[in-house]
DNA sequence: ATTGAGACCTGTCGGC
DNA sequence: TGCCGACAGGTCTCAA
């Protein structure tokens, strides 16, 4: 049902339709169709599963994070793929079954009526069950820098995680210790909001003592603006994603800064489409 | 420690 | 039409 083409906005716009089928309500049955995602499922997931209820859905940079009655947290990351489709029982209890495709790997049924089907053609995806424990030392989630659209976030922030960086700004966007959420596309979104080069070295929106220069300001609000923009249109069933980017996906376009007059270039920087526009970016 | 390159896997699209 | 290579939005690991 829902497309999720999964930078943050997307799976916060996952997380919230998933949420009133889930919050409140218990896994009836879980139907693990193969053994491994990105990842092998942990030992036991269904029957660890099955019977608990979900305390609450919570979303952390690009992973939905599912409380449990028992304390653990399912943990659950789209990859690249990866996209829930709810199916609703007619009336609660009906013995109707989901119909599975080629790349429906895991299945929910839920006490509320709801079917949800974990579906993920390139099975980047990820899904693991974590002991408070683990959660608490989890290695990555540990490591996460803040969520872009929180004040934690801010141009302090961005310049002290950027202070002394070698890399460019388009890796650092990328490196989720240094922000959250972002992925290939808002960090070009992102860069071209704020008139600066994907190239340029990282250390250079910070003084030396790590203070935020003025790019660092921009940065920042061109990141909360384009991610904000981003959620607002997800929910927006109609709009249709691609034809809202400002520079992805739209080589030899031309800039739309409002008096550029640029032309927007593609270049693969870290084995990945970059697009930008050398004209205002700098 | 930091950084960049390659790997993971399947589907789709454009060119011949 | 059919085949083939290039490419896809995310991590993770490995080696320099």
């Amino acid at each position: 049902m829902l497309d999720a083409l999964p930078e943050l906005p997307e799976v916060e716009a996952t997380r919230r339709s998933l949420e009133p089928w889930m919050t409140h309500a218990h896994f009836d049955e879980v139907e693990v169709r193969r053994r491994d995602l990105r990842r092998p499922f942990p030992r036991q997931f269904r029957a660890r599963l099955e019977g608990q209820s979900v305390l609450a859905l919570s979303r952390r940079a690009k992973y939905l994070l599912a409380t449990l009655s028992s304390g653990e947290t399912l943990l659950m990351h789209l990859g690249m793929s990866g996209s829930f489709r709810i199916e609703l029982l007619a009336a609660p209890a009906t013995a109707v079954s989901f119909r599975a495709g080629s790349h429906d790997h895991v299945v929910f049924h839920m006490s509320s009526g709801a079917i949800i089907g974990y579906n993920d053609p390139r099975r980047f995806g990820v899904m693991d069950l974590l002991s408070a424990a683990e959660f608490a030392a989890h290695p990555v989630l540990s490591r996460l820098g803040p969520e872009p659209l929180s004040l934690a976030f801010d141009a302090a922030a961005l310049a002290r995680a950027c202070q002394g960086k070698a890399t460019s700004l388009k890796a650092a966007l990328l490196d989720q210790r240094v922000v959250a959420g972002l992925g290939n596309i808002y960090v070009s979104e992102a860069l071209h909001r704020a008139a600066l080069s994907p190239r340029r070295r990282a250390s250079t929106i910070a003084t030396p003592s790590g203070a935020p220069r003025a790019s660092a300001r921009r940065l920042t609000a061109a990141i909360k603006r384009v991610l904000d923009e981003a959620v607002a249109r997800t929910l927006d069933a109609g709009s249709y994603r691609s034809s809202r980017f400002r520079v992805y996906d739209r080589e030899g376009a031309r800039c739309p800064r409002t008096g550029c007059g640029g032309t927007v270039r593609r270049r693969v920087q870290g084995g990945r489409s970059t697009f930008f526009c050398p004209t205002c970016q700098v």
